[in-house]
DNA sequence: AATTCTGACAACCGCTTCAGG
DNA sequence: GCCTGAAGCGGTTGTCAGAAT
């Protein structure tokens, strides 16, 4: 074997597709498909191993494929996405008709790039931190549309961050879960109930799988939450009148409150601005992560919130 | 005008997963 | 259940055009 396990010809062309080659590709393609990839560089009449016919295919030359810039609804969707599941390209590229998990993937890195672009917190005093505290706080209702608005108490955040009168609840079941849909509400059914006290079964919510994320719509006078972007204001909600903000089920989330646990505040501005008002307690391995976490969930109000922030920095 | 830098995106590499025998 | 080759996947590198210096 040579230098290239995956490819058995010994003059194997590599780099950049010329359009001949394409266009070689493209006619093999549409007459006679692509049963065995393997086979289809020598029926193509191509010097390339069958893994980067496969590739420039699925990447680049097959007819349903989407070109251009990613739209704003894209463009949310791929971070919300990724905040629910992580790098997993192809999986979030399966929400994206006619996207590839390379495109999303390229997208991301350049996206995040930008983001450490920006510039950065110095680890500082606190006197900087409070003064940033106040940017992100402007910085995040700048992008809700709240703007021009003098947030100078807790009570004005509070009351801009979450003005709507809703009892909200948010499960992400993830993707981290094994098994049937039955076996992944079972298992939110058991943690809910240890953690709030509340049963929790089909004959008091409705369940509505929505992609990977599960809606609860509470018998309760309350709900209605989707952590797709475009939706966030469903999520703003008054925490002092929520039971619980949201979990998150076998990690993968990082949500405001899991950073500032962390005391990663450039991620905090990040995750902020991705899912405003939606703090929640993780449960990872099935293990609480953080009495901290829980317990400004579990008390959970803006003010609680707002006063543990330069501590935990 | 020449060069360096940067961002976008195309392609590759190695590992994992899947499917058929 | 094991083996093997193909396909899938994600991290990484390469390429190149346009911007910046």
């Amino acid at each position: 074997m040579g230098h290239h396990s995956c490819c058995n010809q010994q003059k194997v062309k590599r780099g950049l597709w010329s359009p001949e080659e394409d266009e070689k590709l493209i006619r093999y393609i549409t007459t006679h498909g692509y049963g065995c990839w393997s086979e289809v560089p020598e029926k193509a009449g191509l010097q390339r191993c069958g893994k980067s016919c496969r590739l420039r295919w699925i990447n680049y030359l097959r007819p349903d494929i989407r070109r251009g810039r990613f739209t704003l609804e894209e463009e949310k969707l791929i971070i919300s996405l990724h905040a629910a599941v992580g790098n997993r390209w192809a999986h979030i590229a399966s929400h994206l008709p006619g996207r590839t998990d390379n495109e999303i993937k390229n997208y991301w890195n350049s996206w995040i790039k930008k983001k450490i672009r920006k510039p950065s917190l110095p680890t500082s005093t606190n006197t900087t931190l409070k003064n940033d505290q106040t940017s992100l706080i402007t910085n995040y209702t700048q992008n809700q549309g709240f703007l021009n608005q003098d947030l100078t108490t807790k009570s004005q955040v509070q009351d801009t961050l979450f003005p709507l009168p809703t009892t909200s609840f948010m499960f992400d079941i993830g993707s981290t879960m094994e098994g049937t849909s039955a076996n992944n509400n079972a298992r939110i059914d058991q943690i809910f109930q240890e953690n709030s006290g509340l049963v929790m079964n089909s004959d008091t919510w409705q369940i509505n799988e929505q992609a990977e994320m599960v809606q609860f719509t509470s018998p309760m006078n309350s709900i209605c939450l989707t952590p797709l972007i475009e939706n966030l204001e469903n999520i703003m909600v008054p925490l002092d009148q929520v039971q619980t903000c949201g979990m998150s089920i076998g990690g993968g989330h990082v949500s405001a409150l899991d950073c500032l646990h962390r005391n990663e505040i450039n991620e905090w501005v990040d995750h902020t601005q991705q899912f405003p008002g939606y703090f929640y307690w993780e449960q990872a391995e099935g293990q609480l992560v953080g009495e901290e976490i829980n317990n400004i969930s579990t008390s959970s109000n803006m003010g609680t919130l707002l006063s543990s922030f330069p501590s935990s920095l």
